[in-house]
DNA sequence: GATGATTTGTACGTATGTATT
DNA sequence: CAATACATACGTACAAATCAT
């Protein structure tokens, strides 16, 4: 494998760890992964190199090694968030996890910025308020969110959401009855220390981030969203069926 | 600040290096980013390492630094990819890129396994034709893809797409005059040393994964794709309104 | 034009991580 | 486990180009 040289700023056995966590994931390997010595042989690299990786995946909870019997994979469950004009986070996951909850990291009030006034549809200026949310399913950190509110039309919204667990809940509570998801975006990226902290994740880890908009029945913005999603828990589905 | 290396497999100065294209991808950069001193502190990290990856992305053609002027944005690529029941990918990018085209880069005819025939609505062990494709914009590439067609309604699918370049028409080359998404699915994961081959990545960049159904207008399968985007050029996007 | 502030370029030193042998 | 060569990251200092005043 040629491709794997250091000079991209990544490390071999991540490169290698990647490649494994890959084939685990498109089901290549089950219930064990090859031996060190020929992963060794197949990556062109020292078995000390494949021991990292398997020692780094070991570490994230994807692997687990006994001497003499193997490397064994340990499924991880993900859960898969729907994404559509009735997506409610909260009904779709009840269905996947146990325990399911939203937790409030914090809140505040600031004023838009242009950008987020033209897409909340308010004067640059205008107070918003900024609620910092994480979501749990069955004790396991899912995403963080951090969403900004008309501040005029839903100024007790961090109290609710603080009491209800829930954005639909909280809504509901200030006279919301009913909401849609007007457009999201979907990119990927490193996780930030911060989210590393929320999510637990481990530094280097992916996050799919979703930029997302609510309306009203009316058209009228409710709520823009910014959702950092653990990548290796989640996924998002778009049903357009 | 060393040590996020040895957790992680991936350098900082790598990481800060995506963190910037990121932000030049979603336009929170114009013309040039913010001085080395200001990243450095906002990164929490050496000036040092914010040369390293402004001088990595320099290398790749991102960016232009002058002495005493700052360090300016030449390339500021980021395409949306509309996902909706009538995605065309061709249709959508035709308004944001001057040249626009799909590449053939295999084609091979293979059995169906179970998980694939379950996709497909086909018997395990059906034939399959499994298309590799790469799309650019502007010369750059965007995603590759793999995609499955049943063989026996599509058996010539692999010579019309080389000569049409696109989905949409090789299929209405052989009788399937429309056809609509049923259902996508996103995640996101390392780039494969395949992927940043193809897509002309460095190691340790992200890539999208969208595993996609296409069916035509009576609901039975016609595509099932896993399509791979370089995370720092696309965004993909749901309407939903 | 001169001055000082800003910004990128260069140099040296130290400590630790990475990968092979 | 040790030795080795190289990469990564921090720290400090100063030089050179540009810009606002």
């Amino acid at each position: 494998m040629a491709a794997l040289e250091r000079v991209n700023g990544v490390a071999l056995w991540r490169q290698i760890a990647d490649s494994i966590r890959q084939s685990i994931a498109s089901g290549e390997y089950s219930g064990t992964i090859p031996p060190e010595t020929l992963l060794a042989e197949r990556f062109g690299v020292n078995r000390h190199t494949v021991r990292a990786a398997v020692s780094a995946l070991s570490r994230e909870g994807v692997l687990r090694s006994e001497r003499g019997r193997g490397t064994f994979i340990i499924r991880q469950d993900s859960y898969v968030f729907p994404i559509s004009r009735r997506t409610r986070f909260s009904e779709g996951l009840s269905e996947q996890a146990r325990v399911f909850d939203g937790a409030l990291l914090g809140a505040d009030q600031e004023m838009a910025d242009a950008a987020l006034a033209r897409r909340l549809s308010l004067e640059a200026g205008a107070p918003v308020i900024r609620l910092e949310t994480l979501r749990r399913a069955d004790g396991i950190a899912l995403s963080r969110a951090t969403s900004w509110f008309p501040a005029g039309r839903f100024a007790g919204i961090a109290d609710a959401y603080r009491e209800e667990g829930s954005i639909t809940r909280a809504f509901r509570r200030l006279g919301l009855a009913d909401y849609v998801r007007r457009e999201t975006e979907v990119t990927a990226s490193h996780a930030s220390p911060d989210d590393c902290l929320a999510l637990g994740l481990s530094a280097g880890a992916i996050v799919l981030v979703a930029q997302s908009l609510n309306t009203d029945l009316d058209g009228v913005p409710v709520q823009y969203a910014v959702t950092r999603f653990a990548a290796d828990r989640v996924r998002l589905a778009m049903d357009t069926g």
